[in-house]
DNA sequence: CCATACTTTCAAAAATTTCTGAAAATTCAA
DNA sequence: TTGAATTTTCAGAAATTTTTGAAAGTATGG
């Protein structure tokens, strides 16, 4: 039985479980282990949920298998319980993760195979130069992302007790761009 | 007619194109007008993908309301012309926003509704503390991409072009970081 | 105006995804 | 072992999304 705010959460989140990959069912469970204190069986999912058993055991198995939650047990009771699997930020990073593996780079695959190849014709060469240009810049932010995924949740703690501190490390890489972009502007004054 | 090269790039982001929250069909036909040198009409574009004109005419105005393509005509001709407005960063810049206005922004609403309230039991004093601390991670992160989201693309150009700079920066980052924390774990010594 | 060229709309069909629930499989205490 | 408790599977049903194509709408040159 859930309260009014917390039925809201677990069905705004089930709404936006598709954004992220998964199905409405998925969502709505996350979200119900992420609020509750305790961990839940399957039954109580269920019921909560008011969804049948089948589809619970479904959509456990995928968090499992994506490592945002854990199975555990209850003393003296042969059902399977479930909680979160670590911090927002681990789970946000191992869906990062995830989705980059998953679809990312399978389309880095793709446009790399088309540098490769030489074009035979005005078409074929138009595209490759777009395919290119969108291989280079799918690259750099990948990396850009790698790079905010390697933060621990310690170091991410920091940044933001930091507050605007983080505008104030933008501002400094800003400057550092506009030095290099001077110097390539006029490389021959 | 489409070479090899060309339908399978097109045939790939119709399949990303879910991801991004479009239709298949609006994925291929963005895709198609990327790869393309000339803009095309919206028969060319129905016959060349396979689809009906009503589709097209669907899908290209989705992409028009998301300013991802824009409409031109030639001379002598009553057709529609269509052709992608803006380099691939312009074009993942407005996605990013437009995602973060439909997705992110309402859960940020729903989250502070959330903290605004007071809870009257254990389960909700629990769920509202799951609810801050999410919240805070979403709007942390929604800063960072606001600020990578604001650079220009030439700003960005020369970010690419420093490659493993990149890394620098980070490294310095680090640095910081590494800096305020050892401030923080030490206030007394 | 009118006729023609073109675009949009939208109800119904098709395709796809999700969910259910009964049956099969598994686990474990006795 | 056995059998009761529990979980998993998966074929079909239900829900949702996408696509079609014919009809309605719009614009333009003559």
């Amino acid at each position: 039985m859930l309260t009014e705010k917390t039925e809201s959460f677990v069905l705004h989140f089930g709404e936006m479980a598709s954004q992220w990959g998964f199905n409405r069912t998925v969502g709505q469970i996350l979200a119900l282990l992420v609020i509750h204190p305790d961990p839940l069986n399957a039954d109580q999912i269920a019921s909560t949920l008011k969804v049948s058993r089948g589809n619970v055991s479904m959509g456990v198995k995928e968090l499992l298998s994506w490592r945002l939650i854990q199975l555990a047990h209850q003393p003296g009771d042969r059902k399977d319980y479930f909680s979160p699997k670590g911090s927002f930020w681990e789970m946000a990073q191992t869906v990062f993760e995830e989705r980059r593996k998953r679809e990312v780079d399978p389309t880095l695959s793709l446009l790399r195979g088309h540098l490769l190849s030489t074009s035979e014709n005005a078409l074929d060469a138009y595209a490759s130069k777009q395919a290119e240009e969108l291989h280079d810049l799918l690259e750099m932010l990948t990396n850009w992302a790698d790079q905010l995924n390697s933060l621990s949740a310690s170091q991410l703690k920091t940044l933001m007790t930091l507050g605007t501190g983080v505008g104030k490390l933008f501002e400094l890489k800003e400057k550092l761009i506009k030095l290099v972009d001077d110097n390539n502007d006029r490389p021959s004054t």
